[in-house]
DNA sequence: GAATGTTTAGACCGATCGGTCTACCCTGTC
DNA sequence: GACAGGGTAGACCGATCGGTCTAAACATTC
């Protein structure tokens, strides 16, 4: 029964070539010679590339969200502080050496038909994304979570959008700082500001 | 004298091309045939497709700022309501049929390697639109005009990447109203609010 | 040890990639 | 009308694309 291992070694091995090279750029037969497996074992588990894509960005939606959730509760326990503390995961996030922007962003840049799978799975995220925002900011006694979730991720896009441009060090901080302004609009206020 | 013209109709064609396919999906061919334009000519004009990548991308490059600063002074004489007319130019921008994302954020998504020129071009251009709000904020009398260029640039790129994903028709007015936030918290006090 | 089913390597397919080259055409100049 | 130069179409190149197929190797189970 190796072939579901199989198939998590091919995932695994298609998602890190997207990241690293984009969804174009990066051939089947460069991510099989990675993952050490045969074409018709990717041909046996899915129909096409596409297919593929799906898989790894599914993956990667799963595994993003799992590490921020657990990176924002490692840091901080009050809900107020934990809103913030997105912005030092993130700010991890774009210090990491292998970063390279919002996975699913570039996916809908390197999509742009509108009818493409893979954009269903990047809206999807972004969805999931600002409903564990939302109950963060509904938690912590925002007035109207509905709206700072919403602005709590356009700082989150645009500071990955930026720091994938031009990799600047201190843009998480930037967004932090931004971010305090909107919690505090909120009603909200936090125990400690942190570093 | 025909050179420069043919020049100037590849590098159009270019550049719509790479903004509905993306860099690597629109081929060399289907963008010569797009342009009615011989092989040649291509390779006359620019020595690889990278070179005509980077004509494309500073092509764009002036006309997005131009067109972003002619509307946003079309819309606003008051340096303050000047600020926040950017956003209305950028719920246009985003509300246009053939809107796909800022295509410099896409380019740094689709060549990640850092090296690569089309990523120079990128940050140059977020540099250029950093400075011009930098320039309204200053005019409009913010106590620190780096800090409000630096938070609306992260609601601008912010809300261009959400625009992308899930073109969301009201990102902008989110971020507008966001941006009135940060302006007024640099003590800068705009005539009316608009629409 | 035979049988079953998966995985393997790799040949193979047509299409397309970015890029080169040739030979002809068109246009302007004298 | 001769000439020159930039432009044209399109053949051509090796490489790679996504995808199919075959045959041997492998492990499992009985």
């Amino acid at each position: 029964m190796e072939r579901l291992a199989r198939r998590e070694v091919l995932v695994d091995s298609a998602l890190r070539m997207f990241e690293r090279h984009g969804f174009h750029a990066a051939g089947i037969d460069r991510i099989l010679a990675r993952a050490g497996v045969a074409k018709m074992t990717l041909y046996k588990n899915f129909a096409s590339k596409d297919g593929l894509i799906l898989a790894a960005l599914r993956r990667r939606d799963e595994r993003m969200r799992a590490w921020l959730a657990r990176g924002v509760e490692a840091r901080a326990r009050d809900p107020g502080a934990r809103l913030l503390a997105l912005f030092d995961v993130l700010d991890e996030w774009f210090a990491s050496d292998d970063f390279c922007g919002c996975l699913f962003v570039r996916a809908a840049g390197e999509f742009p038909d509108r009818g493409h799978p893979a954009r269903g799975v990047a809206v999807e995220h972004k969805r999931l994304l600002q409903a564990y925002v939302r109950k963060l900011a509904a938690r912590a006694g925002a007035r109207d979570p509905d709206r700072l979730a919403r602005r709590l991720m356009l700082l989150i896009d645009g500071a990955a959008a930026r720091a994938l441009v031009d990799g600047g060090a201190d843009i998480a901080r930037d967004a932090k700082a931004a971010a305090e302004i909107f919690v505090r609009g909120e009603g909200i206020a936090f125990s400690s500001p942190e570093a």
